[in-house]
RNA sequence: GUGGGUGUAGCCAAGUGGUUAAGGCACCGGAUUGUGGUUCCGGUAUGCGAGGGUUCAAAUCCCUUCAUCCACCCCA
């Protein structure tokens, strides 16, 4: 054998047991974003590279080190989309859909890239589902949002789920939280793993979700952003809680709740599962309200999320159902294998499915093979049925069996076997 | 980018310097010339992720490399 070439590290082939999960997931969650009024949007999977960068921040871990950014033939820089989001506000931007009445709502589905070292719950491309709202300030919007993720969730069956729930404030309050953290910080820096210690320069809130004991026990007096919140952010809270509350959606207010992305304020979010090992986020997202605007549009509020199609296959358990098929068609003969390969074209045409037979093997043989592709029914034909001018149709669970004629046998076949 | 684990057939694996690399599942053939998943018999690795080295002798020891898994950073 020649040398086998192999996948690209951290990609992964979505096999036909699998496939069947994700139709399944991506045709609920297209039922469900319809029934909010939320259309569909495709934007390319590569963009120039400048939009991430202005988009989710020079400093992010996403943007610093985690992109595939290549140099194309014209001599300008791209990047394969680590994230939904940034596209879909450049195609919202650049079609001038700000100028169409009322909120927009747009999902999309596809793939993402992000340079990372493979684990659980990682890869380097893997797909997300989400959702933007814009347009819209209304804290009526953000729950909204929550609301649906977790519909498509519900309608799959997804068990275990959290919803934590925080505010990071606007660029007016986040300012005055960030100095009393820092202040709060310099005090013990010593007491602090060497991670936190950096991220203390480079992202102060970071230092709030550090897995370290030692950390997080230094947390617990750290001063809490839900309470230097402004009024606006803290109103705008307030009445998200209160809509999640009247449909009765249970959450947790989780003050050391960050997210890796500049864009984000006011509210944040995730959903959460405890079936997911250590990457344990289901879906994100949160309010961004200046993204818009930074990115050469008019001032526009707007709320998204996405989640990991990856990640909700493995709480979902991987395999899905093997394709069903309706009758294997067996034959034994040249004359009557011709004949049978007529009868089964006809019968898909009919909207059965059917599988032939491709061995030429034995019947004993094609029989085990039929039991083996899990079909319903078995037609049989042989030179003897075909010299008598029929067929045999054989129910295989019931193991009874019957002759058709040959005239007529596709209608005869297709109405027996539905 | 950092740390640890693992690579033997399609899958699960035994083997820790010495005959011909166990076993199970799956697959293929036969017993059984045209009717069922059982049973019985037989077959399937010039090869142990790849490359180099040590040795009379290497899946086994050493070096390099690749892949994979788990964790950190961070995120879906």
């Amino acid at each position: 054998m020649e040398k086998q070439v192999s996948l690209p590290r951290g990609t992964k082939d979505i096999l036909p047991d699998e496939v069947q999960l994700w139709q399944r997931i991506e045709a609920t969650a297209a039922v469900i974003f319809g029934r909010c009024h939320c259309s569909e949007i495709r934007t390319p999977i590569f963009e120039a590279t400048e939009l991430y960068a202005r988009g989710i921040g020079e400093a992010t871990d996403i943007v610093s080190k985690e992109m595939y950014t290549f140099i194309d033939r014209g001599e300008r820089s791209v990047t394969l989309r680590p994230e939904g989001t940034a596209g879909v506000v450049r195609a919202f931007i650049q079609n001038k859909m700000f100028a169409l009445p009322g909120p927009q709502k747009l999902w999309y589905s596809g793939p993402m890239f992000r340079y990372e070292r493979p684990q659980a719950g990682r890869q380097r491309q893997f797909n997300q589902i989400g959702m933007e709202i814009f347009g819209t300030s209304s804290p009526k919007a953000d729950a909204e949002a929550i609301l649906v993720s977790l519909d498509i969730f519900e309608a799959l069956g997804v068990q275990g789920l959290e919803v934590q729930i925080n505010s990071l404030g606007c660029p007016d309050c986040r300012g005055n939280y960030r100095k009393a953290l820092v202040a709060f910080f310099e005090n013990k820096k010593e007491e602090y793993c060497s991670d936190c210690q950096s991220r203390v320069e480079l992202n102060p809130l970071r230092v709030l979700d550090c897995k370290v004991p030692a950390c997080k026990a230094l947390n617990q007096d750290a001063p809490s952003i839900q309470e230097t919140l402004c009024e606006g952010c803290r109103e705008h809270q307030k009445e998200l809680l209160a809509f999640l509350d009247s449909v009765g959606t249970s959450y947790r207010l989780n003050p050391k709740l960050v997210r890796g992305l500049d864009y984000y304020t006011r509210t944040v979010f995730e959903v959460v599962s405890g079936s997911l090992g250590s990457q344990n986020t289901l879906c994100g997202g949160g309010r961004y309200d200046n993204l818009v605007e930074e990115c050469g549009g008019p001032p526009t509020p707007a709320v998204g999320w996405s989640f990991g199609v990856e990640r909700l296959v493995m709480i979902l358990g991987g395999k899905g159902n093997v394709l069903p098929l309706d009758l294997f068609v067996a034959s034994l003969g040249e004359a009557a294998e011709r004949k049978a390969f007529e009868l089964a074209h006809g019968l898909r045409k009919s909207g059965l499915s059917v599988e032939t037979d491709f061995s030429g093997g034995k019947l004993d043989k094609q029989i085990k093979q039929a039991i083996r592709l899990n079909a319903k029914f078995l037609l049989i034909l042989g030179e003897d049925e075909l010299a008598r001018g029929e067929c045999l149709l054989k129910n295989l669970s019931e193991r009874s069996q019957g002759a058709v004629p040959l005239e007529g046998a596709v209608e005869a076949i297709a109405g027996l076997v539905k």
